[in-house]
DNA sequence: CGAGTGACCGCAA
DNA sequence: ATTGCGGCCACTC
């Protein structure tokens, strides 16, 4: 796990690489975790330039919604790789989020 | 180097 | 319930 001299950016990815098939995390949640609360909108855009080997589908916002513009197959395909990890979804909002968030220890 | 933009969140009115 | 705005880091031009 890297955590040493890490960047924010570097430890989003250390979570992000973390979560497991069928959970998700919220943009503020990694924003808490990776040590700048305030920092949502930072994860969007780490999640945007990062590198694609990382399930960055498993990340949403705090409503369960998808992101706006998905760089993969767009909020589309988005919504298909989520659901293929059985991850139930309603007009493009993923329905009863809580309980598909994912806490690492 | 400086300025602008952005896959968001939470509080205030 | 909706609308608006500040905060914050990485990246591009």
């Amino acid at each position: 796990m890297i955590e040493h001299d890490s960047t924010f950016r570097d430890k989003v990815y250390g979570f992000v690489s973390q979560i497991p098939e069928g959970r998700v995390m919220t943009y503020g949640q990694l924003a808490v975790l990776s040590g700048h609360p305030r920092a949502a909108r930072i994860v969007g855009q780490i999640a945007h330039f990062g590198p694609i080997d990382l399930p960055w589908h498993r990340v949403v916002n705090k409503k369960g919604g998808l992101a706006r513009t998905f760089s993969f197959g767009g909020i589309e395909g988005h919504r298909k790789l989520l659901q293929q990890e059985n991850i139930v979804i309603k007009d493009n909002t993923i329905e009863d989020i809580d309980r598909y968030i994912w806490q690492p220890k």
